[in-house]
DNA sequence: AGCATTGTTTCACA
DNA sequence: TTGTGAAACAATGC
């Protein structure tokens, strides 16, 4: 599920975890946790105390007190934060935190594609797409010829949107996701930039991007929410994509 | 059985 | 330089 709206809600259960005092954390998943070495983040991070929560599109981080590291993560594909929740007994933790009241955080996660890193480096990724000014949004997204989505989707152009919200927020904003994006004009972009901050706002909260009012028709033989043509299903930017041939024409 | 998948990184190639 | 496509990664769901 993680786009940026699933970022959000796990930052906001990491803040949760805030101010309590790290007693050890699993990071047995090599995968998961690479490139550390089994016990590295928890040597790391025992005794520690989590300070602030912070994200960057879908990347996340953690501040810990005093001169202690920063603990990365991000959810992949299919990964999500839960706080204070018992280990079910086929849970599917690829790293957690144990804290000394006896709670816990976990990164949760059926597949294995999300991870936990110590100090990660961030230095690639674009501004938030849900804080870019218009500005940097007319400067960043609106140029090179490549397809409109494959810039939306390049997280060092702006972080955050993924396919599902990238198809969601271009329907809603009339734009074929093959538009060149050096093509926009200004008010283009601009309007581009208010519907997906209005489509991410209003993911965060409702509950997730799959909530976008374009999901659910979102499939093969898929109507068009506004005009009930039937939707277009290609690939762009090596993405699925679906799309309205009649509502989205450029 | 086979294919697709809400993400990221790397690499070959145009 | 810029962009594209594919592969790899892991594992589940249809």
């Amino acid at each position: 599920m993680p786009e940026l709206p699933e970022a959000e809600r796990a930052r906001r259960q990491i803040e949760r975890a805030l101010g309590r005092r790290i007693v050890a954390a699993d990071d047995a998943d090599a995968y998961v946790c690479r490139p550390h070495g089994p016990g590295e983040i928890s040597s790391a991070l025992a005794g520690r105390t989590l300070t602030r929560a912070h994200r960057r599109g879908k990347f996340l981080w953690v501040e810990t007190d005093g001169e202690g590291p920063d603990l990365g993560l991000h959810l992949g594909m299919a990964g999500s934060i839960v706080v204070d929740a018992e280990p079910a007994p086929n849970s599917w933790d690829r790293f957690a935190l144990d804290f000394e009241d006896g709670g816990r955080l976990a990164l949760h996660d059926k597949r294995r594609l999300s991870r936990a890193v110590i100090d990660p480096d961030y230095s690639h990724v674009g501004p938030d797409a849900g804080e870019v000014s218009r500005a940097t949004f007319r400067e960043r997204v609106g140029r090179g010829t490549a397809p409109l989505k494959a810039r939306l989707l390049d997280q060092a152009v702006i972080a955050g949107v993924g396919n599902l919200l990238a198809d969601q927020t271009l329907w809603a904003a009339g734009l074929s996701p093959r538009r060149e994006a050096g093509s926009l004009s200004e008010a283009g972009l601009d309007h581009l930039r208010r519907v997906l901050r209005r489509e991410i706002r209003l993911a965060i909260k409702k509950g997730g991007v799959h909530t976008g009012s374009f999901i659910a028709s979102r499939k093969r033989g898929g109507a068009c929410p506004r005009c009930g043509a039937t939707l277009l299903r290609d690939t762009v930017g090596g993405r699925t994509t679906f799309s309205c041939p009649i509502d989205q024409p450029g």
